[in-house]
DNA sequence: AATGAATGAGACTTCATTCAT
DNA sequence: AATGAATGAAGTCTCATTCAT
């Protein structure tokens, strides 16, 4: 339990990161600097040099947290339905709804080439799947859906790279087309989800 | 016809814009300035504001053109086969080559939400299928595909928006993980070419 | 005799002043900052300020013990020989051995050029031999080294001043070309400690 | 012959080097700083930037010009004399003076100990009399003065060593004593460079 | 057409120091 | 005795831009 310093501290930290956030989310992710948030929380750009070391560590703690917000969404989904293809549709969209929940830590953390950050994100390689978790799941639904077939275990794995793939541009695309009138933004979401991705993953041909 | 001055002016231009667009490529779009693209092209940083009104115009310019290639390659594929699938097909491998090739405008201009681009860019919303040639061919496919039965002309618009959205999700993953082996790269894209796609593009349930 | 508290502000003190001197020697004396003392030493800066009014004087303590050190040293020799020229050798000998000991401190020293610091490192002016004890030493060595004859008072200090600056150049030198093999370091100190004194002593012209 | 511009703009150098200068004069190298020359001269810090690319490439053309002042002086002297004795006496107390006149820049670059400084200012290893014109110099006159006998080369060596270091540290001296009255400096000064000197150049021991 | 001088804003960061607790 | 929060000044440097020539 932390004491009420430290509890400040930690208030302190999160304001700062908010800012940050706040910033990113308004004029881009290039456009955070340690003056713009001293401003916005109305202290002197120094004192951040008290709760974080550099801008750059804050940078990534934001990153951080964004990626956490994502794999938490969708890890909780995972489990929440027992229908392999009823799985694969609600965790698409948890996926896609998440996404515009954080959209600019979102685009940043997908996109960003770096070593560090692809540790974390890619998973286009041959046997990727077994290192990420959700790819993992997407090829378990897939191989659920088929019960009884054998399913070469390298196509299983290319089509839930297509998969993720595949979800994760409808979700830049209606993060970019940010004014999409909502009923049609709901729409693509549900045909994507419950549509698109089962005719995806059915490996009859 | 242009005079010698006007076609020197256009040559300067050009030259501008290909430095801006070369720092773009190693060193990514913000890292852009005034400053670097004068040492580049060996003139001083005043002469740029001859043929620029400012940093902005130029970007601008740069977005525009990167979006002019693709769509020209696009365009090319779109006539080259005869059947349906395999036009669909042909088309989506141009899309992530043309992609792979240009990796930075690519980005840039598929992740631009300024209505400026969108402009050009945008298809997610209803009826889009209309003003977007790319929509417009992969709703004929389908259509070819599925011939002889009768198709909800919505349904086949929100696949082609589907299959769009999906092949640039691949597109910028691809483009992320640029170490990916070249091998798999060549595997991932042929699959999701030749496979995915027709699954997603065929109608049947 | 000190009470605990007092001994510990004395051992305080003393950690404050090793930190910085550590500092001094791997980063130069420049690089002393209150904040990396008190990370060398774990406590706050904030705390440091109970032990000393500021850095200034920190610093002003920290020279101070480096012209101690020296002076002890020094003493110590005057009274190990008999022989006056053996007396100028030993001393001359130590002088420059103690330098390369504490080489920033000897430097910062010798080149202070505030009244606080030169109140007991000067010894250039008219009468100087009196209050220096050094100089006066090296005085007693040279009437001793001319027994029997009468010297100009006047011109024994020039001399004595003359060889304390000699030995004070060779011994700066020494530090700045730190990398000089210690072969040939220790010939140039048995060369000028043993003969070139011996000769600026000598005063029959 | 350059022109008006290129003349402005040497004439700027100039200033920013002057300004540098003189805080070096008044509060010692360590505290120049781009703002307090940009003050100086009444101009923003940015300028400084067009006509330097760093605060390092300033100080390091001023410590050139140091060095350079002092040994155009020296090489000066060295002709100016035909006796070996009075060229000693002579080049010593030019040393000397030069020293006094810019007591900055003399001891950065003679108390420098970076290797790119120290590459022009060394000369205690053995052989550094070859390299070093002033030493060769010393050690012409040594021999000169003992004509006829024959002197051991290294012995020779090691005496101009002694002799440079310690000019080298009366010099120091003088500067760091900078409120000596002059009637005394200049008698030490004399006594130095007439007998003292001298006494070391004698190697009848 | 082209240059170089100049500016002012802003970037990150370090520092010595003070104060309330 | 000791801490952590906070400040304000200063540090180097980059940038987009304007202007006179």
């Amino acid at each position: 339990m932390p004491t009420r310093r430290e509890r400040d501290a930690l208030q302190m930290k999160d304001d700062i990161l908010a800012a940050a956030s706040q910033i990113a989310e308004q004029e881009g992710f290039e456009a955070i600097s340690i003056r713009k948030i001293a401003q916005k929380i109305d202290y002197t750009p120094s004192l951040i040099y008290h709760y974080f070391a550099s801008k750059e560590e804050i940078i990534s703690v934001l990153l951080q947290r964004g990626y956490q917000k994502l794999t938490i969404a969708l890890g909780t989904t995972m489990h929440a339905a027992k229908e392999p293809i009823a799985m694969l549709t609600g965790m698409t969209r948890t996926f896609l709804m998440t996404a515009l929940t954080i959209p600019k830590e979102f685009v940043i953390v997908h996109l960003d080439s770096s070593a560090e950050v692809l540790e974390h994100t890619s998973y286009l390689s041959k046997g990727d799947m077994e290192k990420r978790l959700p790819l993992q799941f997407i090829g378990k639904c897939i191989i659920a859906m088929h019960e009884g077939r054998v399913l070469d275990q390298d196509l299983v794995e290319l089509t839930a790279q297509s998969i993720a793939a595949a979800t994760l541009g409808l979700a830049l695309k209606l993060i970019t087309e940010k004014d999409l009138p909502l009923k049609q933004r709901e729409t693509v979401i549900t045909y994507f989800s419950d549509i698109v991705v089962a005719r995806m993953a059915r490996m009859e041909d």
